[in-house]
DNA sequence: CCAACCTTGACACAGCTTTGATAAGGTTGA
DNA sequence: TCAACCTTATCAAAGCTGTGTCAAGGTTGG
């Protein structure tokens, strides 16, 4: 089996044309072109269309996902970014014991400006 | 150092507070509360919500692009359907060869009801 | 007890995303 | 040559995101 044209594939994916186009655009899937231009859709770009509804209807999630999920696996900078920041997730300090609370809610505005110091340093360090 | 309230933690790391409340209700920062239901933010969230500030302007992505990015870390489904999809990308047929086209182009309609059925067994084994 | 916080909830609005429709023009096969 | 495709580009509507603001009410410290 060979390709198919944009309406054929739709049909055969139930996709829009315009979708596929837009599908296209955003980056998760670039059917071959012919000479002239048109699309080109194979047995695996027709998979992967109808496995692509499956995945957006399965898991309650939009194309804009996928294709930031691509963008992840692309590009290495904004993955580890990603992922050391949340990495850092589970560092909650535990519900303030009453007396220490305390102590510190004596000098409000020294806690704000003990705050902001340690932001400067934050923003420099990071 | 111990927790700040919401207005403090806002003028601290750049923040409104009405972003805040944001933040937390996607899921990225969710801060400890004090008895009475008042939010509390320790040193760990002041980190993270500056870091946060950082992430999103030097990769152009969006608060939702990271609560994204957490769903997939914390739903194992999800994260391995979405990779396999994204995984089955390179498999693009080459352009096709004049001929072999050309014997293809000359059953229109041939080629779009083996598609249809082959889709149907697509659908099925996915 | 009062000012100054905090809470949730709702309304609103600009801007972006998703999707359709339509127009102007190129390609192709009978 | 002509019908039936394809292309790109644009306008448009519906919905979601990110953000502000306001209201009604609880908490707290002086």
């Amino acid at each position: 089996m060979e390709a198919l044209t944009i309406h054929e594939a739709a049909e055969t994916t139930g996709w829009t044309p315009r979708m596929l186009r837009y599908i296209e655009r955003i980056g998760l899937i670039e059917p071959a072109r012919t000479e002239s231009g048109y699309r080109q859709y194979g047995a695996g770009e027709l998979q992967r269309l109808c496995t692509l509804r499956e995945l957006l209807a399965e898991h309650e999630i939009g194309l804009g996902d996928v294709a930031f999920a691509l963008r992840l696996r692309r590009d290495e900078a904004l993955s580890g970014a990603v992922d050391s920041w949340l990495e850092a997730e589970p560092q909650r300090p535990e519900t303030v014991s009453a007396d220490e609370w305390l102590r510190w809610e004596q000098e409000k505005h020294a806690r704000i400006i003990a705050a902001l110091t340690t932001n400067e340093t934050m923003e420099t360090a990071a």
